[in-house]
DNA sequence: GACCAGGTATTGC
DNA sequence: GCAATACATGGT
């Protein structure tokens, strides 16, 4: 157990963000998750302060970066512009989130599998495809399939997840990867634009899932999924054409946005 | 037991 | 080109 003073750090509300698929928020507001291979426990202990089921050298090594600790989000909060009522609602309403750090190739399975699916029904079915696929962990669970395991399975097998027709489509991704035909180094050089069109060569991503891959898996914060709770947002408040000054940190202003919407279940 | 879900590929005009 | 349409299955 390791103690930290973190501010806009808020597990469970990130663990319901829709962002992550193996991350549950806990009661007293604390969360767990299984993440690059390990699990962790999260939970508050007020003033900002949280224990983290973890040794130091874990901390700094892996869950540091894989929240986004080093990075002051008052700079994106900075960004909303004085006029922007909702943003700023949104903002005060989802306090504590973070773009996470995840694996590029989780998110792409995981946000292939996400398309007319709600956000219960896609832990469902990632959970089956690791406890099916993944390695199991020594402190329980199971960890995130490797794309070589993926590419081996048989479409019956991928469709007992609950994969439905999307089984063809997390096939053709996981040949794709286990073949080196896609980039998942989360810290690859190439650029956003040239990750974009290798994702949506992919069988079933489309620019939806390509841009969740992007800001969740490469963390490319200019990336913006518009799904069908964000165009809501970009039609009603923002009159069709989202801010241009928005554009560089428009994933985590999108996060706030897309959170806030649901809440506020806006029509 | 309908109804809908963090969309996409395919079809039809 | 761009607007309809089918799509598998689990959750509410």
């Amino acid at each position: 157990m390791v103690e930290y003073t973190l501010p806009d750090f808020d597990p469970a509300a990130i663990a319901q963000s829709g962002q992550c698929f193996r991350m549950q928020a806990l009661p007293d507001g604390g969360a767990q998750l299984i993440a690059r291979g390990r699990t962790l426990a999260v939970h508050p202990l007020g003033m900002q302060r949280f224990a983290f089921s973890c040794t130091t050298q874990e901390f700094d090594e892996i869950w540091r970066d894989y929240f986004d600790l080093d990075v002051d989000y008052a700079q994106y909060r900075a960004r909303c512009k004085k006029s922007d009522a909702f943003l700023r609602s949104a903002m005060e309403c989802g306090e504590g989130l973070r773009i996470l750090r995840q694996d590029p190739w989780e998110m792409l399975i995981s946000f292939i599998i996400s398309q007319r699916k709600s956000i219960p029904a896609i832990r469902t079915a990632v959970e089956k495809l690791c406890s099916t696929f993944g390695q199991p962990l020594q402190e329980g669970g199971f960890a995130f399939p490797e794309p070589q395991a993926l590419a081996a399975a048989s479409q019956e097998q991928l469709e007992a997840c609950g994969l439905g027709y999307r089984a063809k489509y997390v096939a053709d991704a996981a040949a794709r990867a286990a073949s080196g035909q896609l980039d998942l180094n989360p810290d690859t050089r190439q650029s956003t634009a040239r990750l974009r069109e290798q994702l949506m060569q992919v069988f079933g991503v489309g620019i939806k899932v390509a841009e969740c891959v992007l800001l969740f898996g490469y963390h490319r914060l200019e990336a913006m999924p518009v799904d069908v709770w964000m165009d809501r947002v970009v039609q009603t408040v923002y009159g069709g054409v989202f801010p241009p000054s928005y554009k560089k940190c428009a994933g985590v202003l999108q996060q706030y946005l897309f959170c806030y919407a649901r809440q506020q279940k806006l029509k």
